[in-house]
DNA sequence: ATCAACTGGTTGCAAAATAAAACCACCCTC
DNA sequence: GAGGGTGGTTTTATTTTGCAACCAGTTGAT
């Protein structure tokens, strides 16, 4: 999809250089929310036919999508989120806290998460470690590949 | 930034017109690392110059940087996250993991957080409810803003 | 004090990506 | 078998990106 590769040893950029542009993103939500046809997709996020192929291909191509014969089993295909794209349930999940936190005024109405159980709504989902500590930004920091690992 | 702003009711869909192109989600994983200085980050991202200071200014009109007068007390700036930029970190670790899982090969290398009063890699984080409990894709649905709630 | 190098940009141009529209073959329904 | 929906491709126009040159102000070294 890109055209200079940051073939770095950062998980961020690579994650970047695969999924990381406006288009894709908002077809994995969708992917998400049940979206599985070409035209579904199309009239859900208004995009022009030609990118929404290419996207979709691209999508295909690197594993987060995958081409199936119609849940209706009629002789068209569907779009269906593979492992790997389930596995970026969580960065969805980033991107709609973060929405829902600083893009909406206080009384703004907005989609909402909720438990397929219960239907109700979902409470706030933290970041934590198999221990249940909460993990934020001034906890943590990068070690680069070059760098030694500190001797406990 | 965008072209089309997708005023939608969407919090991942606001989220990813502020943030969610490549260069933005680099210029604010350099950021988490420390990169401060408009040459820091030109030097770490490659990119060139004029596309850095747009995608600066953006930043700084979204909010998500702030400009200060530069740190070693010099007549530059700096440009560090506001808190609504520090709250991009779920977001950021989000990349990070996903990448980790699914672009690295198993005996690769790749950068890792540590703890910074042990110095000790982290564990996986997930998310999970004030309780504790881990939430999973399954476990989830989003409900539309114009979708009743159920009655409990 | 002076000269060189660095900083933080801007400008102009070329190349690439994106968008809009037209078009088309196939399928499905009636 | 006619009409509309599906899943695209192609062509052309517009926008964005990337590259290189340039430049004024700052800092550092002599």
């Amino acid at each position: 999809m890109n055209a200079r590769p940051t073939d770095s040893t950062c998980p961020v950029a690579r994650t970047v250089d695969i999924v990381g542009d406006r288009w894709s993103l908002l077809i994995i939500r969708d992917a998400f929310d049940g979206v599985r046809r070409f035209s579904q997709f199309q009239r859900s996020l208004g995009i022009a036919k030609n990118i929404l192929a290419t996207r979709l291909r691209h999508l295909v191509d690197v594993g987060v999508l995958r081409v199936e014969p119609a849940s209706g089993g009629g002789s068209y295909q569907d779009y269906v989120l593979t492992d790997k794209g389930k596995d970026l349930f969580d960065l969805i999940v980033s991107l709609r806290q973060w929405g829902q936190d600083h893009t909406f005024t206080p009384g703004e109405q907005h989609s909402v998460l909720v438990d397929v159980a219960t239907d109700q709504p979902v409470p706030r989902l933290r970041y934590t470690t198999p221990d249940g500590t909460h993990i934020q930004a001034h906890d943590i920091r990068v070690r680069k590949v070059n760098e030694a690992a500190q001797p406990l």
